[in-house]
This record gives structure tokens, sequence and C-alpha cells, in this order.
RNA sequence: GGGUGGUUAGUUCAGCUGGUAGAGCGCCACGUUGACAUCGUGGAGGUCGUUGGUUCGAGUCCAAUACCACCCACCA
């Protein structure tokens, strides 16, 4: 025997309890089976130690409503989960808390340093994973991976060996991205800029020989100390026999040539520029075409080395203020003028970006974007919402180099060895000791590791087991759908895309869901900083995780950033309330559901058929904003349908047939009753997963658990397009009851008779069969059929129905004069509808080019108002005469 | 300098292929009727940023424009 659902919706109650069991019975573990169809989702990994926030609730909602829904259509689906080692981040926290314990990683030494971070992942690793499963997400734990695993890191080795023997990896001095404070180079998406306020200095370089100076101007004096050129426009005239001399930089006295570029802007600053090869991406290209060499003058600190002479040891920045003075002093300062520009910030930790030529390795990215440009112009990728298919274009089509190498111990260490004898450079799929050229055994690996973004590019098909021919990753891949933010497009998506078209020879994925962003509710960023964030934990604690997800995906639309607001958490959790109590009162009138009637005597009432033919016409609805990954839409179908047409009508309609004496009415109800709630539940089951569960395992007759549950189909014989309209007749009747009873202020409690007089057999018929409705959804005590509408005088009030008057006898709270205002006021409504229609229909465009059913549409509209202007003003003259007669 | 999104009721947002504007919250009035006050019933509230255009008809399509966000970009 089953318990009764409890009185009051708790969702601490069971959903915790629920996901265990879910868990444990392996619903979330797909087999591989060539007779169904794979549906695949990866989890975008999010970083092991990291804590949930709303932005994962967001991700991770979609993609569990995604996974349930397709595994209630016979899908083996497959959402695969894991975690990432987020290499800069989570040696950041390590570093800072060795810092808190008075050590470094230095000296450390990389073996412990990495035994801190193992200990470290271990301590955390486990906790966003718990948090994950607070909010319902179905996917299978037994094939969890973390992007550090030993096959992982295989998968990274093989990745990186295949593109370099395709030429697509190489080592070389670049201009890269350098974080003095994470103390390693960056990739270009990895930097944030940021306009800035700032200075342009204006300094005097002396011609040798002569009299004469040049003017350069710059932003960044601290680096003239790297100077190797001033550089001009070759047209221009101004600096024409400057061209091939020598400056002399102010300062340190060093002479450097005056060199002809194209790349200097004539009208901008002075026409002049100083050439820093070393610092600065522009300026070392030109170095490159003139052969001018380097020269780096800042440390890894980011402070001044030891070609910056007395400078030395100097911060950049304090270098910057005193080279400024001791150039003012000496006299070499021209003019200082205010200038804005954007400045490049470590996206992990804000310190401002170094320009720095240094040695790293790269994968060169053109010929990997093209494959990924053109599968997303054929159609082989799509994004949702596809405008940001432009950005990834745009990306793709101007894409550079991808600098792979980091100065960080946690991580995958890059495959490549260095002969010390004899030089050879080494790139292995297996660890070597002995040069494979000279036999030395002086051979070391490079002590770098891999941009995290590396690893996680290879997620797609890593997880399944590339790689390595695995029956998973035949079956699962490619996968279908990527449910990520907009934000990180470039870092991940694109990557993605570019490794396994280039090494799968297929996109990795079909549909690339964005999401955007969760605000507060004042439209900030949420972030650590502000302190504004919501914490999804909190939330799920006090309203549930199905009020939670429900507020995630509703209201908003893809790709659009959305505010949150606790209340919205409220009201969906009211709405969870409402499914619950609604079935709750079900299961209280199904007590003696088994021992009623046979099925064969059943019989469908006006109001059965209504709401059967609503639930139908929903169905396919729903599924199609499924499919279209319109989950917002679907969500409010559900609940309209739930809360309007199942708990305030159609509930309310079958009560006395519950509480009545026939039994086959009764038998019908329930069983319809019982019908619709299952396909509710089975459609809300995505959204709300918990409480759905919940209610579906009380229920009688179910054979197995809703998560596996069939997804309902339209049923073509449950459509009853003639009693749904009757039954929508009957509904304006009663609403517009009530309104005049409201609005005479008659309370509920306060019965009256209902006189109705229909204009034919039709709407009459459909009064008498419906009247017990009236009775109880309308506060009437009697139902009456009239045949004429003279009869009734001051007495009455009068509604105004197609094709049919209602009267209610409302003596003592009539004031005659009242109602010939109301009736006037309805009659002038009437009117202005009836001439806008007129004036659509004597339009002779409307007339010959609208649509026949919108224009049959129109002519019904016609005949209804004019129908029902008719009765009221009849009624309006009777009342004025009434009132007259009475003075 | 390029690009994208937003601008709809007091507020936060929906509104699919163009056919008399919707929801949640808030507000007002009434209501403990045997699922639910985490509720019910009724109501007030919008010239859909502005200006043009296409169309029989535009919140919905097109073009300008304003404002607010965001993204990209090597003018030192």
């Amino acid at each position: 025997m089953r318990e009764n659902l409890q009185k009051n919706y708790d969702p601490k109650d069971f959903e915790e309890k629920l996901y265990n069991y879910w868990n444990d019975n392996g619903y979330f573990t797909p087999k591989v089976d060539k007779s169904k169809k794979p549906y695949t989702i990866m989890m975008p990994p999010p970083n092991v130690t990291g804590t949930l926030h709303m932005g994962h609730a967001l991700n991770n909602t979609i993609q569990d409503i995604l996974i349930r829904y397709k595994r209630m259509q016979g899908y083996e689906a497959l959402w695969l989960p894991g975690t990432d080692h987020a290499s800069i981040s989570t040696e950041a926290k390590v570093v800072e808390k060795l810092k808190k314990e008075g050590k470094t990683k230095e000296e450390l030494g990389r073996e412990k340093f990495l035994e801190e971070a193992w200990d470290w992942t271990r301590i955390y690793g486990g906790r966003i994973k718990n948090q994950l499963k607070k909010l319902g997400v179905s996917c299978d734990w037994s094939r969890e991976r973390f992007t550090l695993d030993e096959h992982m890191n295989k998968a990274v080795t093989e990745m990186f060996v295949r593109l370099y023997e395709k030429g697509l990896i190489y080592r070389g001095d670049r201009i890269i991205n350098w974080c003095p404070s994470c103390h390693t180079a960056i990739s270009d998406a990895e930097v944030e800029h940021e306009e800035a306020h700032g200075n342009m200095f204006y300094i005097k370089y002396q011609i040798k020989d002569t009299d004469e100076a040049i003017v350069i101007a710059t932003t960044r004096p601290e680096t003239m100390f790297g100077d190797l050129a001033v550089a001009v426009n070759p047209n221009d005239d101004r600096y024409k026999d400057y061209v091939g001399k020598i400056a002399i930089l102010p300062l340190s006295n060093r002479e450097i040539p005056v060199i002809a570029d194209e790349y200097v802007e004539m009208d901008f600053g002075t026409g002049a520029l100083k050439i820093t090869p070393s610092h600065d991406p522009n300026d070392f290209e030109v170095g490159e075409r003139h052969d001018l060499g380097h020269l780096i003058v800042l440390d890894e600190d980011g402070r001044i080395n030891e070609n910056g002479g007395k400078y030395k040891g100097l911060d950049r920045f304090e270098a910057r203020k005193k080279v400024v003075e001791d150039l003012k002093e000496l006299g070499y300062l021209v003019d200082v003028k205010e200038h804005d520009n954007a400045v490049g910030h470590c996206e992990r930790c804000k310190t401002i970006i170094e320009p720095i030529i240094s040695k790293q390795w790269f994968v060169k990215m053109e010929p990997l974007a093209k494959p990924a440009i053109e599968a997303y112009k054929n159609g082989e990728l799509n994004f949702i919402p596809d405008r940001f298919g432009k950005v990834y274009l745009h990306w793709l089509e101007n894409i550079k180099d991808w600098c792979i190498s980091r100065q960080l111990w946690w991580g995958h260490r890059l495959p490549v060895y260095y002969c010390q004898s004899c030089g050879e450079i080494v790139v292995s799929r297996d660890d070597i000791d002995q040069c494979p050229i000279c036999k030395s055994s002086n051979i070391n690996q490079d002590t770098d590791t891999l941009d995290t973004w590396f690893s996680s590019g290879l997620w797609p098909f890593s997880t399944l087991g590339w790689p390595d021919d695995t029956p998973d990753l035949e079956y699962f891949f490619p996968t279908d759908t990527l449910v990520t933010g907009y934000d990180i497009i470039f870092f991940w998506v694109i990557r993605m895309v570019v490794t396994s078209l280039s090494e799968m020879g297929e996109v990795p994925f079909r549909d690339v869901f964005l999401t955007g962003l969760v605000r507060d509710s004042q439209g900030r960023k949420m972030s650590k900083s502000l302190g504004n964030g919501i914490d999804p934990l909190e939330l799920i604690e006090e309203y549930g995780a199905d009020a939670l997800r429900f507020t995630l995906v509703t209201g908003n639309s893809p790709g659009n950033d959305m505010r949150f607001y606790t209340e919205r958490v409220e009201a969906n959790r009211n709405f969870a309330n409402k499914l619950w109590n609604a079935s709750r009162f079900l299961l209280m009138n199904l007590e003696d559901y088994f021992k009623s009637l046979r099925e064969d005597e059943m019989k469908l009432e006006d109001e059965d058929k209504w709401i059967l033919t609503k639930l139908n016409d929903m169905i396919p609805q729903v599924n199609d904003n499924l499919d279209k990954y319109e989950l917002g839409l679907a969500a409010s179908k559900i609940y309209e349908f739930l809360w309007e047409d199942f708990c305030d009508w159609y509930i309310e309609m079958v009560k006395t047939r519950l509480y009545g004496e026939d039994g086959i009415s009764k038998k019908t109800a329930q069983t319809v009753l019982l019908l619709v709630l299952k396909d509710i539940l089975k459609l809300l089951h995505p959204f709300m997963p918990f409480i759905t569960e919940e209610i579906w395992q009380h229920l009688p007759e179910i054979d197995k658990p809703l998560i596996i549950e069939n997804w309902p189909t339209k049923s073509q014989e449950m459509i009853f397009p003639k009693e749904k309209e009757e039954i929508d007749y009957v509904k304006v009747a009663i609403k517009a009851i009530r309104n005049i009873r409201a609005e005479m202020n008659v309370s509920n409690t306060k019965k009256s008779k209902l006189i109705f007089v229909p204009d034919n057999d039709e709407i009459k018929n459909t009064i008498i069969k419906n009247s017990r409705k009236f009775i109880t959804l309308a506060s009437a005590e009697d139902i009456e059929i009239a045949e004429n509408k003279t009869d009734f005088g001051m007495d009455y009030v009068s509604i105004v129905l197609e094709r049919c008057i209602v009267y209610i006898p409302l003596k003592d709270l009539i004031d005659v004069s009242k109602e010939i205002e109301r009736l006037r006021k309805e009659k002038q409504k009437l009117q202005d509808e009836i001439d806008r229609v007129d004036n659509k229909l004597s339009n002779i465009g409307f007339i010959s080019k609208a649509p026949k059913h919108i224009i049959d549409e129109e002519k019904e509209k016609k005949d209804k108002y004019s129908q029902m202007l008719d009765s009221v003003l009849e009624r309006l003259s009777l009342m004025e005469r009434l009132l007259e007669a009475n003075k």
C-alpha cells in the first residue's frame, strides 16, 4: 500500500532520496545499444576546485532538461560529467595556500608542489559534484572524467604529437602576453582589454652629429631602454632626410638607426615612432622587417632588468614615473598629453599584461580554422541563437596563432624533450630518457605545461576514450548539443571544433546552445568582489531545486542575459505547490478507483473532451518548442495548462461528479483526471524532476519510474473540437456572470438564480448539458431556460452573450440608472468593435488580398457583435422605458 | 574604429513563420466553498524608444536615428 502524499509540499522530504534512487538504479547510465539512437551532451567541466554558481545552475539545468526529454523519448541519452583541472586558477590557489604557510612553490619543488595540488584537488574536488547533484543533474557519473586523468593525459599527448607532426605546432620567439603576477605566458583570448586613462609622452631623440632632433610619441617611456630604432613613414616629407641617420636614445645615450616603414601613421602623434621589438607586437613586426634584433628590458615580475641601467629593479610603473621625471629634468620631454587607450589585463588576476618576446609553443591556427569556418557555413554546426555564428566566424577569420605553453606546473606537461648534448628537440608520445639521435641520456622534458583549454578542447572525444577506438566513442560521438555560456566561445567552443575537425574529421557537436549571463536584480554581473552573487544552494535549500530550475529556464530567451529575482523562485515554488495540491486532491478522490466500473462503461462528458483536446493540442507544441530549444516557451505552456486549464477549470468542473452518485460519470472523471495528470507530470518532468517523480510514485497503476517513462505523444482520437468550443462558451458565460456579480458586490455565498434566454437550440442544449457548472462555478442556485426576453424587467441584471442573454434576479441590488449606464458602455464597446471590423471589410485592399480565413473570421466577428449589439439595444430601451414609467 | 543585443503594463520579462498586445511579481476590491491563503474570484494598468518605408494590415519585416548594455580591434 502506498503512502499518501505529505500534506505540505516540502522538497526536502524527497529531493535527495529520489536523486539517490535514480542514480543507484542506473537510470543515468545509457548503454551502447545499436538498435536505439544515441543522444549525447558533454557537460562543460567546471573547475575542479570551484563552487557552484548561478551560471552552472543555468547551464546544467538546461542540459538536464534536454537529456531527460531525450531519455523519455527513448534515446540512449548520455550526459557525461567531469571537472577541469583549471591549471592557472588552481595553481594560484595552491600557491596562495603555500604563501600562508610561509612557503613558495620554488622552495617546494615541482614534485612536492604537485602533491600539494593533488591534495587540494582531492579536498575540494568533490564539492562541486555534490552541489550539482542537489540540482538534480541526471548525468552519468559512472563515466565521469577529470582533465588530468591518466587517460585524458594520453589524449592530450596524442593530440600534441599529431599536430606537431602535421607541422601545426611549432616553437618560436614571439611577442606573447606575459602576466607578471601569474608568471606565465597566456593566450590572446585570456587577455581582457579595458579602456584606461593615460598619458602620451612626447620625447626628443637627438640626431647624431646635428643640432636637430626627432620627437617621438609614446605611452610607455619606460620601455625606451629596449628601443632599437626610430621609425617614420617613408612618404613623410618632414622626416625624409633623417632616414638612415642615427638617433641617440636619451638617458642611456645608445645609438639607434632612423628607419622608414609603412606601418607608421603619419598623422598620429608626431609621425615618428620608437621601435621596441621585444615589448610590443607591432614593433616586433617592424623589427623583423628591418632585422633590428631584440633587447629585453623587463624581467618576469615586470621590473626593469639590467639593460635599464640605473633603473634596474624598478617596477614598470615606478620606472615610468622616474624616467619621465628624468627626461623632463634633462629637457628631453617635449610635451605630455592625456591619452586613453585599451590596456590588456590578465583574465585571471586582472594584472596588466606585459607584451614580451619569449620562446613559447604555438598552434598554427589558420589551416585549422578553415574547416571550422566551412562547418558553420555549410550547416554542420549550428548556434542557438544563430547570431553567435557571426561572432564565431569573425574570430576564426581573424585568427592568430595560439600560444599553448604555460610556465606552470599544474597541468599537462609538454611531451617535448631537449637533448642537452646534440640540441635535438624530440616530441614523443612516450617518456624518453635517451636522445634518439645521439643516444645521450642527457635529455630533459620541457618544464612547461599546456594551456588548460588545450585539454578541454578535446573534451567531446577524449572523454569517450579517444585516441583508443572504444565502443563509446563509436556510438556516442559526435555529440548532439553543447550548452555553454557565450563568454566562452573563443576559449572553448572554437578549440573543440578545431581539434575535432582536424583529428576526428567531423564536428564535435551539431548544436551549440548558448546561454546568457545570470545577473543580479540590478543587472550587474554576479561577482565575488561585488559580493552580489546569489548562491543557488541557498535557494535550493529554501525553495527546492525544482523551483530554481523552473525559474532559470522561464522568462528569458536563449543567449540573452537574465536578471535574477528571488521573488521569481518563490513564484515557481508556489507553482510546484499548486501541482502538489492538485495531485493530492486527485489521490484523495481516487480512493475507490480500483473497485469502480469497467473501462468500457466509461462515458466522456464535455469537460473531459475539452481538457483532453487542450492537452493534445499542447503536446505537439511543447515538443516543437523543446526541439527548437525554446525551453522557456515549453515551460510556460505547461505552467498555464496545469494552473488554469487543469486546476482552475477542469478540476472545479469535475468536482460535482466526484462527489456525486453517478458511478460511471465519477469513474470517467477519475480516469481522465489521472490520465491528464500523468501527462502533465511527464511533460513537466524534465523541468521539475523531483516533484514530478515523487508524485508519480504515489499514483496507482504505474509500472516504471517517471524518469524512464515514455514521452507523451499527441493522441488523434482524443481531439473533440465541438465539445471544446462548447466548454469554451460555458467558460465565457461563467466569467461574465462572475464579473457582474463582483461588480455589484454580490458575495459568493449569496446564490442567485440564472435565467438563460438562448437564441437557438444549440446554445440551449449547451446550457442545459452544462448547467451544473453554473451552479458550482458561478454561484447559481438554480438554472432556468426561458423563451421571452421581455419577461425580465428592472429587478434583473442582464448579461448579453453571443446568441444568449442571461438574467439574474438581484432585486435589491439593482440601481436602474446605473444598469442603464453599464448597458450604454456595453453598447459603445460593441459599436466600436463593429466599426473597426466594418472599416476592414470595406477596404478593397483587404477584401482582395487578405487570406480567406482571415476575412471569414472578420465577417463572423461582425455577425456576432451585431447580434449582441441588437440585444443590448433592445435591453437598453426596455430599461429606459421602465425607468421613465417608474418616475 | 568595427560588430552584436536590448528598448513592450509600476517592475522584471515572454511574444514562433506579420492578422484586434501576454505572464510572474506588485497594486485595488471581495472571499477561510470539503486540493491549495505557497490559495480563490474579479479589477485597474501599455499610442510595443523615435522617424520613415514595405504591406490590405507591423510590437512582429526593411532603413535611418536616439539611448543602454556587451563583444571584438596592434594607431604608438
